[in-house]
DNA sequence: CTTTGTCTACCTGTCACTTGGTAGGTCCGA
DNA sequence: TCGGACCTACCAAGTGACAGGTAGACAAAG
């Protein structure tokens, strides 16, 4: 599980395959049917995990950083760390990519990690007072688009200091804290 | 080509296949090696066409537009023609997704793509006077990153209007001239 | 004006390999 | 002795790639 998850972050769900998975968990390929039925639910499976951690992964930041603006402020760490991790991608960034040959179980918690990041911003932008309540969502999914597309476009030249650079440019401009 | 394009634009390069070019174009498979001596050359080109039609469009743009920050506010609707073009992205973008499997000369060909894009925004952004040419490329490229994930989160969903409502928060938050 | 050679665009046929998926069996712990 | 975890052995479909052949255009040679 955790190998698939590795593996669609570098390569997206296409790029999954029993055969390698299987390689590299030290088992047959056909033994994994016996976990996950088919590929859509190994993938389904990956990516409804991906967003269970990283809602885990939110929640004890707020608890460990009250402050909702420096809260805030720390939100680019978690995209950070993927790139961190031998410069992988987010796989729900990736899987967007592929939506259209995504199997519906897939696409559903693909888009499911979306929404518990933008309710996640949301919250704490509206506690941070930096917008009104009213316009807090479309805010939270421009900040979230925006991160996401700066960890693309970093990892396409595995440099990480330009998801830095890019970060610190939306500070200035006024889109995240600073 | 152009077939090889639209495809790309919604599978990626992994969903590029001889076999689906050929039946689109009216042809047999191996025909294609008459003229792409492999996949790689077929990507590459497919890649390098992208860049060319869009610096050749930027270019227009900027005729048409002599005013710099009328010009840069314009430039999100390159983007956005492709999510009203049957829900497409950027080829480029999904490519950079799939960096690790790309063959170098795609590769190159799709980091030139962001290359462009970003010299056309520094170049604007400077003769806008709204950063210092020190610091055009670096914003250039947070530009280019943030409406790439816009892009990205649009069409995951198949909205546009989430495309456009995340471009009007990077304007209201100063990412964007208003 | 006709033959000859060459070029481009395309074809048929096939290979080696990978993919997701299945059938049916073994082994071991409760 | 039952069931979960794992296995061997397969299959059909699809993949990129190649060899070798054909039809038409066109130009120089006779």
């Amino acid at each position: 599980m955790a190998a698939a998850k590795r593996t669609a972050q570098a390569h997206g769900y296409g790029g999954l395959n029993f055969r390698d998975l299987a390689d590299e968990v030290g088992i047959k390929a056909a033994s994994i049917y016996h976990h996950f039925p088919s590929k859509a639910d190994l993938g389904a499976a990956v990516a409804r995990r991906y967003w269970e951690d990283t809602a885990a992964q939110l929640e004890a930041m707020l608890a460990e950083t009250a402050d909702p603006v420096r809260c805030l402020r720390r939100y680019p760490e978690v995209f950070r760390k993927a790139l961190e991790n031998d410069n992988r991608m987010c796989l729900c960034s990736f899987m967007s990519a592929e939506v259209e040959d995504l199997p519906g179980a897939v696409k559903k918690e693909v888009l499911a990690f979306a929404d518990v990041n933008v309710a996640w911003l949301s919250k704490l932008l509206v506690a941070a007072s930096l917008v009104s309540s009213r316009k807090s969502e479309q805010r939270a999914r421009a900040i979230f688009a925006a991160i996401a597309g700066a960890q693309l476009i970093a990892r396409s030249r595995s440099d990480i200091s330009l998801y830095d650079s890019t970060i610190d440019n939306y500070r200035a401009a006024g889109l995240l804290p600073v």
